[in-house]
DNA sequence: CATTTAGTGTACGACAGCGTACCGAATTGC
DNA sequence: GCAATTCGGTACGCTGTCGTACACTAAATG
């Protein structure tokens, strides 16, 4: 295995690490399977262990008192799931849920701690990563609170298409209208709007984006924002 | 000056340091003014100071591409300004500005950053406070999607009104409107509601909280859950 | 193969909040 | 003291989304 060239396909925090502290983890830790709708951790409940994706997305949602849910943040090779460990706290009352199928490396809490400990620079990493989602999760306040339904979905088709490597999404409308706060009709009727035109080509529980620059133009600002501000904190 | 009750109306996170630490900073930095609607930070601009309220309150605002804004979190004595800084950033594209007048310790970019790599148990606690705000940005993404306007300026309200140690308000229904999200007018027609059964008095620009209890029960969850969330992390 | 279940398309009345506008009252600036 | 400006109250028609419901189809299950 050419250890230079296997940083494709790999988790784009790990990769960024000098080549041998990446090859560590990756001996050291086991790579496991992150499989559709998995909960990788649970409200008020210790995590257990981090992730970083290889591929594949996990989704963060914060779930009220009503049983209504809505997403907050959305995680991919880009980044991993486990801030609030790196910030000293043992659990969230968001959820994480595997939103696309893939690979990621797993660190058990124990040990990402003491890594965290004695690895200067994957904190600093970790913690400039924090700051980027952080951005993002600002970015979905503001976008929840002014833009529409039509923009939203498409934001977040952009979201999961650019972590899904162009790949089909396996989503169903139910799910997605969990994801964005909505009814399922309200998402039929959304993607209807997109899938006349061609944009996307939709089939029971499976969306494929067919035209990257008109979903653009339909989706409001804050994919591009979001992803302005991850290229300038971790190139 | 009895160096133990002076906690009362100081920063309390500089509180919670080993009261050595704390003095030294109050010894070594000053403490400032907060002046109502002073810009702390502007959008990607560099951050070149981070701010600890003894009072007032600092208000985290996203802007918008098309110049509309909207509150994505609310600072007190509880917290400071600067977590950005904290992670290894030197700007966001998110603003500060006071939204409640008071005192703050104002700490340098550089003078900050120093402290924080040689002061551990320091680091440490302003790392749990970023997680409590993020938990708080959490919450309000969620609010903003599924909360109606009542409830949420009921919770504004709330937040105000704890971290101004129940004093009034001085907020026009313009600027509250910004921070919501929304019309003017509609801010005009919620506080109504709130006003007329005299839950709240309003008069240009001042906001008093009269009933606590019933405020509360028209607000949405948000202010309890993200409360819970701070007394868990920050004891 | 027959039956159940999950996923999708569509419709309809209800309503919260929008954009806009206008007026009077309080405050500020000269 | 007067003019200009800011702030608050109210109204009206419009639009996006809701809640709900029903029918149809594809997939899973026996």
């Amino acid at each position: 295995m050419a250890s230079k060239k296997s940083t494709k396909g790999m988790n784009r925090l790990l990769a960024a690490l000098p080549p041998k502290d990446a090859a560590s983890f990756y001996r050291r830790f086991p790579t496991v399977n992150l499989d559709l709708r998995t909960a990788l951790s649970k409200a008020g409940k210790p995590i257990d262990a981090v992730y970083f994706p290889n591929t594949g997305m996990i989704s963060l949602v914060q779930t009220l008192e009503d049983g209504m849910a809505i997403e907050v943040g959305l995680i991919g090779a880009e980044g991993f799931f486990g801030v609030p460990l790196a910030l000293g706290a043992r659990a969230t009352q968001t959820e994480a849920i595997v939103q696309g199928e893939g690979t990621a490396l797993r660190i058990p809490a124990k040990a990402f701690i003491a890594e965290l400990g004695r690895n200067e620079r994957f904190r600093a990493l970790l913690l400039r990563y924090t700051q980027a989602l952080l951005a993002q999760v600002i970015q979905t306040a503001a976008c929840n609170g002014r833009h529409n339904l039509q923009q939203r979905l498409a934001r977040w088709l952009l979201e999961a298409h650019a972590r899904m490597d162009g790949q089909a999404i396996d989503i169903s409308h139910e799910s997605l209208s969990y994801m964005l706060g909505c009814r399922r009709s309200g998402v039929t009727v959304a993607l209807g709007a997109l899938r006349r035109p061609g944009i996307v080509e939709a089939v029971r529980g499976n969306i494929t984006v067919k035209d990257r620059k008109r979903l653009e133009a339909r989706a409001c600002e804050c994919y591009r924002t979001v992803q302005a501000e991850f290229s300038r904190l971790l190139p």
